[in-house]
DNA sequence: ACCTTTTCTTGAACCAGTCAAGAAAGTGAC
DNA sequence: GTCACTTTCTTGACTGGTTCAAGAAAAGGT
């Protein structure tokens, strides 16, 4: 992933090209899972002078434009990453929050349709494992 | 459900009987899916002069003794329920923020189950459909 | 280059939730 | 019942992630 990939995904779901978000587009794939805090240090890396309201701003617009996913487990703050458009879900260590991949049981991901959703209209489906990791097991 | 019958529920998990608990135990039954202010509201139509933070205090014992259960999807504040010990889920309306109860599709929660966890001791499994109330849908 | 629109900077504000110290209430033993 | 001990509640301040707002700067089309 170069900057020039980071460019072209940023114009082909319509958006401005700037160096914030092309900033913050490489540390979401850089650092996965990480939170706002510590994707602005690794922004300011390459952009010292960045304000954080930049960041906030470039991921809502990323997220909107489907090139993150944000997620936010209970209890926690906001984390981004750069796998979007599958269907894989993530499991939290419940001592450490460390966050993993994972996928869904069932390769069809039967567990997405709900038996009787109430006349919902149902469009995602958001499963968070909670657990230990391995080192927090020991 | 009498304020007996939630006397009885708090000496059962051994926590100590006091006002403030047995009415946030009343209203988390008599409004499931309310957040914290509302939930104040409701006690404090019995207990008018209960602070904000016996009820934070309440709520926060009550879920880890497992008489209520918290829910919190992203970007909303967190609320609470009082069905515990099943294995329910829930739909969240995007566009009203309307959260119902739906059971997982499959009976013996398949989902539950990661393929590959990663070395992780899972011990819960949360899942939040996302879509639209029948009243936003129209 | 110029103009228009979007984005970034700066700095303040918001708000659910938490912390802390002392007062009050619950519980068990006598 | 009453005492003593422990837990819980009240009061009020505070935290920290996130958002809001106004003006300056940068993108992009012509």
């Amino acid at each position: 992933m170069t900057p020039t990939d980071h460019e072209q995904r940023l114009r082909g779901v319509g958006l401005r090209v700037t160096r914030p978000r092309v900033a913050v587009l490489a540390a979401v794939h850089e650092a996965p899972h990480a939170d706002t805090d510590a994707l602005i240090g690794v922004v300011r890396r390459d952009l010292p002078d960045v304000s954080h309201q930049a960041v906030y701003d470039s991921l809502r617009t990323l997220t909107e434009a489907g090139l993150v996913r944000r997620i936010q487990p209970r209890g926690l703050v906001a984390r981004y990453e750069s796998r979007v458009g599958d269907n894989h879900h993530h499991v939290v260590c419940r001592s450490c929050g460390v966050i993993a991949d994972v996928d869904c049981a069932v390769g069809e991901a039967p567990c997405l349709v709900a038996s009787d959703a109430g006349g919902f209209v149902i469009d995602e489906a958001e499963v968070v494992y909670w657990g230990r990791c391995p080192s927090c097991t020991d």
